[in-house]
DNA sequence: ACAATAATTTAGATTAGTCTAAAATATAAT
DNA sequence: ATTATATTTTAGACTAATCTAAATTATTGT
């Protein structure tokens, strides 16, 4: 049995994790801006959980934390709360994908190691969440994933959505409506240095599109063999 | 929208609205005893909660609290999501009747209205929790019940168990292996006076059983008229 | 290499919810 | 009607999580 920790501990774990996936050590500030909290609570909260026994965080002062092997195992029982909470709201009662989020933030740490379990049988064991994002599996694992975003494609490469930003409901009503779903493939037909847009064709729509870097930085793509 | 609450000021309201079935007033020692806090906490809690912009309670130095219309809706909306927390439990995620309490106590708080809409919907509106009790509707209305218990029946009489606390999961077990569960008819064949024991016939059980004022005072019941 | 700027940390304060110990008040008993 | 007992309230202290303002440390540009 580990020690309830609070919401608020798990969320600065859960986020030390996703920030993780870009640079090794996480800092103050990027923390702060993504929990919209000040930096002087940051530090309070980085010192306090390195200093848990066992410790969540390895924190060098001005350098930053990086989770530990407890700290992560956290993040990652959050993580999958979260996937399946999002499948379950959807799939049982109905939600639409994207009113799940900010239920899900909620209920995340609150439900049982139980409501988890029975949750995931109803689903079938899913391996990817309603946003296309992997779920860490019973013990914690983190399945295989691509780690390249659409931003960094160019033309003549074709490829698949993996996954797709999932907090701003406004963002994902937009996606619906261009086919930008996880499974939707796509091929690149153009690129304009300057401002990072992207035309794309997205199979099965008619039109070609063209997104901005603060669209194509939020979508997870699986990148095709050219073959 | 109302001011979101803390889930401890939600559960000293539901546990004031409890109590208020028995005694119109409210006292400290009681809820302390109840929630497992101090009287120096209760105090503390029941003078915020009189000096909340509206009141939730109407407090009286030594006599204890009675609740607002205000703080009566708050109570209502978490007995109402408690309630059908439980029942979805049982029906979807298949929780037997003794495991669902602890984790509906949590949820409670953290619901939306939404969820609690869906939820109903799925559940088909009921009227009756998993253990019997009335649920609040929509309006926050709490539907007509009997308020007789078990512990009050004498020899002669017959009754219906309406709702059985909810609380306890042994308890629980042992009233299912008893036949002791919403709906089951029984009359009353014996009264003890010195240990109030009752001497009981449920319907369907093929031994008689002798219930102590700790069982019976825990059972509420519809008596059924003489005819 | 050194000053300017940016990021981080420390210091001190605040709020909700809790506690223990002491003071005040109400209830019960003689 | 006093006294004794039980209950409630007040006073003062603690923890988690936050803030602002000031101090410190890093980074960057010249
Ligand atoms: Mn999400
Ligand atoms: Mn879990
Ligand atoms: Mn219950
Ligand atoms: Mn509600």
């Amino acid at each position: 049995m580990r020690k309830r920790l609070s919401d608020t501990v798990e969320d600065y774990l859960k986020m030390i994790y996703k920030l993780s996936a870009d640079t090794e050590r996480v800092g103050t500030g990027q923390i702060a801006e993504a929990l919209e909290v000040s930096p002087a609570s940051v530090t309070d909260m980085f010192q306090r959980l390195a200093n848990e026994n066992p410790p969540l965080l390895d924190y060098i002062k001005h350098q930053g934390v990086k989770l530990t092997n407890e700290g992560r195992k956290i993040a990652l029982e959050i993580l999958r709360h979260h996937r399946l909470l999002e499948l379950f709201l959807h799939e049982v009662l109905g939600y639409s994908w994207d009113q799940v989020h900010a239920e899900a933030d909620r209920l995340e740490h609150v439900i049982s190691e139980k409501f988890e379990e029975r949750v995931a049988v109803v689903l079938g064991d899913p391996q990817r969440g309603l946003h296309g994002e992997p779920i860490p599996n019973r013990n914690l694992e983190m399945p295989d994933h691509p780690t390249s975003y659409l931003h960094d494609m160019r033309p003549e490469q074709r490829g698949v959505i993996h996954s797709v930003s999932d907090d701003d409901p406004g963002f994902l009503r937009f996606l619906k409506t261009q086919g930008l779903v996880p499974g939707a493939e796509f091929s690149v037909v153009d690129f304009s240095p300057y401002d990072n847009n992207l035309r794309l064709q997205v199979n099965g729509q008619d039109q070609e599109i063209v997104l901005g870097a603060s669209v194509t930085a939020q979508l997870k793509v699986e990148i095709k063999n050219a073959s």
